[in-house]
DNA sequence: CTCAGAATGATAACGATTCTCATACGCAAG
DNA sequence: CTTGCGTATGAGAATCGTTATCATTCTGAG
């Protein structure tokens, strides 16, 4: 315990900065492939092992939300709420809201305690076509 | 639609017989490599290959359940229920239990709802440590 | 028994992620 | 301003799970 004045350690780096720049700017779950060929469009060239090891950093500090997509690619958003929460996503277009259960947690808690489990976390998501793509007749 | 008196299409053959009975005896989700590799111990050669095409096909037919693993690993298990169920997995020992919750469905639903998507679905897992290996001291 | 179509499986191909390691950089001390 | 050192970087190799290929084998109908 030697860090009396760094309550959070945000990256000093440019390129610690850009991967979070692309994810705050974003507002939408992104692979770490998507960021990194964007970054490389956006003329500020970061190499892929890097966006990765960030993206790792970020989501230990809780700074970003991970998740597995389907295809099973792990996907990263930067989120509001500092909080424990949910999400929606869109399985067409990716955007996402963040959405709060607290009866989720609740019976996820007591579940699992009924049944003699500890040390309990769960993942949930919801998955649906949003209101601008379901009227654009996504099938 | 074409399939008069085909209610369920179980495997016909060895291997796919193999695979469904890998996975029945077994009660907890288990990996393709890993139900590849026994029945290859237990005499009954399979290729990799035909194990992935009988995961993908059981699960297709709703036979079996599957989810993603935290390291991206995609996991098969045979249920009990047909009904839609959600799990509460061990991390430790990867034992599982179906669990029910009509609260969670209708939560889901109406807050998907409330923001105007749809065609929606959801996955919702528990991780914790079973009774016997939090007993065993489970860190 | 014969034949066509489906299933199999060894292996190559793939794509995402992680590892390796030589180099570049940031920063504090001198 | 220069030196020195520990950390970050990134190109490319290495992994690993999964899927595609395709020649061979099997199955079931007739």
């Amino acid at each position: 315990m030697a860090e009396p004045a760094s309550p959070r350690r945000l990256p000093t780096t440019r390129q610690g900065a850009a991967v979070l720049a692309a994810l705050r700017s974003s507002g939408t779950f992104r692979s770490a492939q998507d960021i990194h060929a964007e970054l490389r469009a956006g003329g500020a060239p970061v190499g892929l092992a890097t966006v990765y090891r960030h993206l790792q950093l970020l989501a230990e500090h809780g700074v970003i939300d991970t998740l597995q997509a389907a295809d099973g690619q792990t996907v990263y958003r930067h989120c509001r709420s500092d909080d424990h929460h949910h999400h929606i996503v869109c399985r067409r277009c990716g955007t996402s809201e963040e959405i709060e259960g607290p009866e989720v947690e609740r019976w996820a808690e007591s579940a699992a305690r009924r049944l003699g489990y500890t040390d309990i976390t769960h993942t949930v998501e919801i998955f649906g076509l949003c209101a601008t793509c379901s009227a654009a007749g996504g099938h």
